[in-house]
Order: structure tokens, then C-alpha cells, then sequence
DNA sequence: TTGAAAGCGCTAACAG
DNA sequence: CTGTTAGCGCTTTCAA
């Protein structure tokens, strides 16, 4: 494969000027003579020219590529992905940054330690700028990795006993109790939860938000049941949930995933939603609008989430040297039929 | 960000040697006298050398990288691409194949012409090496853009007005044949079909199985509705079925996720699967385990595929000069309980 | 405003 | 087996 295209060089020789000026020319330095600009533009177009961007990352040190770093682990990881739509909006709304930006956002997943090493290495090579993690595994080792690398990075959710870097998060415990709150208001007495894993951190704020609130009210706590963000794990956990709670009107899952599974559980019932139990999910993907009947549901404002994250990180990659910034977004409940 | 670290002058001048020797030591290659090796390595470890990926692939012109290029359009293309666990299957083919190999797989969404245009940047510039290119849109430009910049790519799915590269498909038309056969094995009467846009040869190719089959058997015309590939599109298109012809009892889709559609339009109308209306699916995705009944479905062996691609696309990338090869691969009937 | 020249860090001949 | 040397293609001072 040695395709090597037409260098600067050659545009030169074809303009009829320096090496310097093609360059300056093509990366929209001023001081160049207009009419001169048009030669060298068209010598560029006659040869074909596009800059090699290993020789220019050579010497400008930047590879002007962002990595969005999806990081986990376990078979079927990629599966898993690819089947949350909630990844779906962070993708959305980080390309759509980046992109504005000129920047190339690479998406890599970080499927298993082997996998971590090769994206760390990714980086450490300069292949990328910095990355955008977004962790999906309690204790992952990425962020520490990536930091100890002096990689720029930026966290989506906060991680309590990773390394000290920027992240941007939603008020999980805030969540938690609007999702009760909602409940609550539609008279709903026998509360239930098929919680996040707790060991995340953002499966405690859900849980503890949602418990709090309830409390609160007077209520007792409610019956728990735990999930693993899939449909399947949440179909369990209903069904866990109704065995020991046959009494149960009111159900918060801790994302939409699991309250789809919910609901095809309490269908099989024939029990109503939200007319015997109201369900309530969390993220707002798209999922919830798809679901029967639409999920009520904690909305998480993802894309500008990611967006912020990447906004963040460029401000580290243009030389920011601010401290860590952690920005903590507001949660929304949108109500849809479920509850 | 000037984070530049130790170069190979600098382990050279720790480790007492020069820099080819280190060079040849970091590369694996022969002829580099073991103990030396050592003291090299241990001086590698010592400044925490990584090489720079630029430097390197200004000389080697290689990026050791390939992107792995989902192509298509519209809003919520990223919402629509992780909620189809389908390409989940395809990344997790493609990442185990090239990972296995040394080389860094990168994702990347081409959802819009100028999303395409910096793609095709990316490429031209020698990010990357090479392209795997799914593209889930009638006559997408993308493929010929690549191919006229000289960009190495393979496709998923033969592109039957795009430029002849190599790609690597599925027997679409012995997919739609299997679903005939089973469901007229079944018993089935009043065959209907879910099919693909009909702008896409996958999916005239899978209808025109599944008719030639039942014209092969004898049956008159399958009841037609076409969807889009989601989950609505299917549950819309078997509703508009079931209005036109009351009397089916028997479902193909072209795809899992308008399988369920169907399946949970069949359940609100208290019909059941697969005793009153049998339903077939396509793919062999996640959700025909989750889907509520489980999906008979025709299997594609999509990792293979996408292993196979990345396999066509490493050849040409290491100058095997055979033309555009096309493989097909066979499609295989998995029973579970929607038919 | 333009050109000449010096590298960026690495690999790959080519000697030794 | 090891070191010396010549670039890879580009940006960026520094002079003119």
C-alpha cells in the first residue's frame, strides 16, 4: 500500500512558490498575498494535495482527533452497548461538538484489559488529543490509566475514588426523588424499585434519592430489587419484586432498560400500567417513547452532558490549566403514560 | 499541552546505545543481542518511553489503525445505530479480529455529508489505513468517495451501483426462503411479510425469497407492509397487516427489532404468537433472545462477517493485489418460540 | 509578504 | 550484531 499522495512539495513546484507558502496557504495563515492564494488554492486542486497528517502531528504535537472511550467489561460488551440507546445520545452529542470544532471524535471500546492497554497505548502514542470516558463498570481502571499517561481526559459521572479530573454528571439523588415525588403525587401507597447496581455510585444516588424522598413523606422504605441496566434484568427483578410484594402499585426502575422489562412482566400479569402499577423509568432514551405504554420517566440531558464534556476537554487541550471542573446536571421528569 | 516525553534518544542515552538499537529492540525486530535487549528494556521502563505514533507512521506510513465507518443519514442516526444491537454484532466481529492483530479499531459515524466529508479527511490524511464501511442507506456516496481518494475499504453488503470493492454479505434471498419454509412448515396459511425499504437490495432480496418460496409451494402473494428497521416502523406496518388482511397467520420480518414491533402489536390485540400468528425475524440480534416470545429468527453470522471483512481489508492493506473479492455467507434458521 | 532552513521523532538502509 | 546516516512531509522561526 504505498499510495503516497502529492506533498507540499509538489504543490509548490506547481504553484510556482516556497513549501511555506502552499502551507500557510492551506492552514488559512493570513499574510498571504490574495491573488498568490488563489494559485497555490488551485495547485491544490490540479494535484489533489491533502496534508499527511502524521508529518503535520509531527511537529504541531496535536492529532486535532478526540477518542470517546466507552469502557466496561464482560462477553457481549459491545452487544450491551449497542442495545442502550441512552449510549446512543452521549455519541450524539459529543459528535456534534467535536465536529463544530473540526475535530475528529473516534469512538473505541474498552472491552477488557487487554483492550484498555491498546486505547491507553492509542493515546500515548498521540493518535488522539485526549478522551471522553464514560465508565460503565464500578472500579474501572481506565480513568487511573489514562491519568497516570497524563492523557487530558474528561469523566462522564463523576468517579469517587478514581483520579481527581473533570466530569459532568447528573443530580442522580435529585433524580431519585423526583421519581418518587411523581409517584407519590399519583397516589401510588405500596412504592417499589428495581435499583442500579450499588455498587456504582450513580445506582446509590438513584436509590438513596428515591428512598429519601420517601421517607420524607412518611412512607416506608420500599421494596428493592437490583438490575443490571438490561431489559432481562429488569423483567427479573419485577418478578422478584411481585413474588415478595404482591402489593406493590408503583415501581421506579433506575433506567429505562430495566422499566421496559418491567412492564413486559407486568403485562404477562395482566397487570395494568400505570393503572395497577405505575412504572417510572430514568435517562429519557428513546426507548421510553418506544416502550408500551411510553415510560414516565427522570429525563438525564445527555447530549448537552456530552457535549459539556467535550467542550471541557478542548478547554484542557487548548491549555486551560484550571483545576478539575465538575459539572453537575439537573434531572427532568417527563411524564408519558406509564405512571 | 505540550506533554512531549522521552524520545528515543532519551532511552537511547540511558541504556548506553543508540537509537536504532532501541528502535529495533521496540519493535520486536531479530538480530539484537539479548542482553542488550535487557538493558534496553529495563531503560524503556525506566523513562516510561512510548513511541510517537506520528513520527512513525511519517516513515512507515502506516497508522496501525482501521476505521470502522457506519454510514448513513437523518436525525437520531446515532440513536437509531445504538438501539439496533445488530451493528453491536458487527463492531464486536470486526474489534476481536483487528485487536487480535495489532491493530487499533476505531469507530466512526458518518451521519451527514460533511460528517462524511472529515471522514473521508480522516482517511486521506493516513489516520487511518483502511475502511470497513456499513452503510444502512440506499446509494450512500460514501463508498466511491473513499474509493476514488485511494482509500483501502471493504463493505458490508455487495453495493450493487457503488464502485467494485470488496465486501462481504449474506444470502439475503435463502433468508427470506428459510422464513417461507419454516412458516409453511408450520402450517401457516396466510403468509404476510414485514419487509425492508425496498431502495436497499438486502431488502428486496430477502422479499423476493420469501415470495419465491411460497410461489414455489404453490401460495398465492404474501400480504406486504414495508417498515424501516425499527421497533415502531414494525409494530405501524403490522397493524396496517392486520387492518388489510384479518386473516394472517403468519409474519416475516425483515429484521428482529420489527419483529418485536409486530409481536407487541399481535399481544394488545390479544392475539398470540406464534399460536394465533406466527412470527419470523431476521438477524439473530440480542433481542431475539429478549423479545417477548423469543424470536424464530434467520440467523446472520454477522461477526464472522465482520471478521471476514477486516481479514479482506488487512490483506489488501499488507499489498495482496487480487481484485475485489465478494463473500457470501449462508443464513441458518434459529427456532425459538414466536414460530 | 515570502523563502530558506531547521528540525519534529522515528525507521531503514548501509556500513562496519 | 550495532551504529551512522538519510530522510518521511510538514510547520515555523528567522531573514530578506
Amino acid at each position: 500500500m504505498n499510495r503516497r499522495g502529492p506533498t507540499l512539495e509538489d504543490v509548490a513546484r506547481e504553484a510556482g512558490v516556497s513549501r511555506a507558502t502552499v502551507s500557510r496557504v492551506v492552514n488559512g495563515v493570513r499574510n498571504v498575498d490574495p491573488a498568490l492564494q488563489d494559485v497555490v488554492r488551485q495547485a491544490v486542486e490540479r494535484t489533489g494535495y491533502t496534508p499527511n497528517g502524521a508529518a503535520r502531528s509531527l511537529v504541531t504535537r496535536r492529532a486535532e482527533t478526540v477518542a470517546l472511550l466507552i469502557s466496561g467489561a464482560g462477553d457481549g460488551f459491545a452487544a450491551r452497548v449497542f442495545a442502550d440507546p441512552f449510549f446512543g445520545r452521549i455519541v450524539s452529542g459529543a459528535v456534534a461538538y467535536l465536529r463544530g470544532r473540526a475535530m475528529h471524535p473516534v469512538l473505541m471500546l474498552a472491552e477488557s484489559e487487554s483492550a484498555r492497554r491498546q486505547v491507553v497505548d492509542y493515546l500515548r502514542r498521540g493518535s488522539a488529543d485526549g478522551a471522553l470516558v464514560v465508565s460503565i463498570q464500578a472500579d474501572d481502571p481506565l480513568p487511573r490509566m489514562l491519568c497516570d499517561a497524563r492523557i487530558p481526559l474528561v469523566l462522564f459521572a463523576r468517579s469517587p475514588h478514581g483520579p481527581e479530573v473533570s466530569s459532568v454528571d447528573v443530580d442522580h439523588y435529585a433524580g431519585g426523588r423526583l421519581a418518587a415525588g411523581h409517584l407519590l403525587a399519583r397516589g401510588c401507597r405500596h412504592p417499589a424499585t428495581i435499583c442500579a447496581p450499588q455498587d456504582l455510585p450513580a445506582g446509590r444516588d438513584r436509590l438513596s434519592g428515591f428512598c429519601g424522598a420517601l421517607e420524607h413523606a412518611g412512607r416506608i422504605r420500599p421494596a428493592v430489587a437490583e438490575g443490571g441496566f438490561t431489559v432481562e434484568s429488569g423483567a427479573a427483578a419485577m418478578v422478584r419484586l411481585l413474588a415478595g410484594h404482591p402489593e406493590v402499585d408503583g415501581v421506579f426502575a433506575a433506567n429505562d432498560l430495566m422499566a421496559q422489562g418491567a412492564c413486559e412482566v407486568l403485562r404477562d400479569r395482566r397487570l395494568r400500567v400505570p393503572h395497577d402499577v405505575a412504572v417510572v423509568g430514568f435517562d429519557d432514551s428513546s426507548v421510553a417513547v418506544t416502550c408500551r405504554p411510553p415510560l414516565t420517566t427522570v429525563r438525564q440531558p445527555v447530549e448537552e452532558m456530552a457535549a459539556a464534556m467535550a467542550e471541557l476537554l478542548a478547554g484542557q487541550l487548548q491549555g486551560a490549566v484550571a483545576g478539575p471542573t465538575h459539572l453537575v446536571f439537573e434531572p427532568e421528569l417527563v411524564v408519558r403514560e406509564s405512571a
